[in-house]
DNA sequence: TTACACTAGATTGCATACAATGTCACGAGA
DNA sequence: TCTCGTGACATTGTATGCAATCTAGTGTAA
């Protein structure tokens, strides 16, 4: 969290590069599968294709862009099957990294889950769905005293988060009703203290959800980009 | 896997520095916290920094090296936390990850995994019990059609290679007996089919081993390097 | 029409050179 | 002795320029 957007001391510009490729990424500013020329983005950030070029290399092994050698760079795009994983994964891990952040989680934070929640269901565009939807389960996490497990959970969420954008454009809030009461239900069991209770909704609730995109093959590719 | 150690095809200079000096931190060459010059590398791989900092912001990403602006790069470090941490997330991803490979897993190949198991059992020395054991674990996984999972599991493995060494040459040979019992049941749970068992073997496996290390804290850092 | 070779342009890969920054040893003053 | 500048040196950060490679378009022959 640097204080001003100041002129970019030296030495942080491929990190800046990478946080606002990753920003624009996760935002929809570009679409899985379109391609990234390091040209615009240097002069984009108003630097040479050195950083860009170091940029990419981060966000080719955090999954977000695919690297093709003296062809170019893609946003990456998943196969159903590929995106089903990475929700079974959720499954396993989230729940773990909810039993590391839970102890340093106060009543006030909690009250705050809470209250995401229900902007949540009284929430009426998609980007704000997915922001506040985002925001309720990375500030489940925040309270994990290490940051190598959230960081992973984080990645995942980046992976995936252009084919939740697509599926919540397509299914627009109908059938949310589960959604939402499963939310209220894990802010209810971390209040209560009742951790394993917890992590079994929480578990359920990303199974859940990987089973609804499962129904819709159409918002992914057809066959693996091969690698 | 190219054919030949060709003079480095124009275009894969970042990936193979990436390759070699993951390759060498895996192999004990570097020790963590030990500092990396980029100058070095370069002239060790006969190129320009350039492409050998494309590769250590690969290694940042991959969690084997770390990176401070405008003052250089180290090999990564663990406390005693991160690394039971990273042990408590292949507890949950393995038998994941297992579940995805068995069913390509023959009965040829499995009982390659025995006859690996055996090897291990007979090892004298650190290097190749350790080269065994990640070669019966990874190995068991190699059938799984997606790449994500695995590659996780693969870069779970590595961040933590440093203290598996550190801990096997402490305790040398002594109470493998359950450490090889448990691999000889995982064999024999892949040959009989049955999944369930197998899994719940390799996640007692796990963190059996992960206790083992905690037993012993001389061997991580006293305080998180901060970040 | 199709398949193939070939060229021009666009783009990536990287070595060089210089600027920015950090480190460390040394010395002055308290 | 300790603390705090101060400077030289080592190292990192990145802009520039050119080489290597890919892509798309054109033309030729089957």
């Amino acid at each position: 969290m640097s204080d001003t957007d100041s002129p970019l001391k030296h030495g942080n510009t491929a990190v800046a590069i990478a946080d606002g490729l990753r920003h624009a990424i996760l935002h929809g500013d570009y679409q899985p599968g379109e391609r990234i020329v390091q040209d615009q983005l240097a002069s984009k950030y108003g630097g040479s294709r050195i950083p860009v070029r170091e940029a990419l290399r981060q966000l080719e092994s955090e999954g977000l862009v695919r690297l093709v050698a003296n062809t170019g760079a893609w946003v990456n795009s998943l196969t159903m099957a590929e995106c089903s994983e990475v929700y079974q994964t959720r499954e396993r891990l989230e729940p773990l990294l909810l039993r590391y952040s839970a102890e340093t989680l106060t009543a006030e934070k909690i009250a705050e889950l809470g209250s995401l929640a229900d902007r949540m269901e009284s929430s009426t565009g998609t980007e704000e769905f997915l922001e506040l939807d985002r925001e309720f389960h990375l500030s489940m996490y925040r309270g994990a005293s290490t940051s190598m497990l959230r960081d992973l959970v984080t990645r995942l969420w980046n992976t995936t988060q252009p084919y939740r954008r697509a599926y919540t454009q397509l299914v627009g809030t109908d059938n949310r009703r589960i959604f939402h009461a499963e939310h209220h239900m894990m802010v209810t069991a971390l209040r209560d203290g009742d951790l394993d209770l917890a992590e079994q909704v929480l578990s359920m609730h990303i199974r859940r959800t990987r089973l609804h995109l499962e129904r819709h093959p159409a918002l992914f590719d057809d066959e693996p980009t091969n690698t």
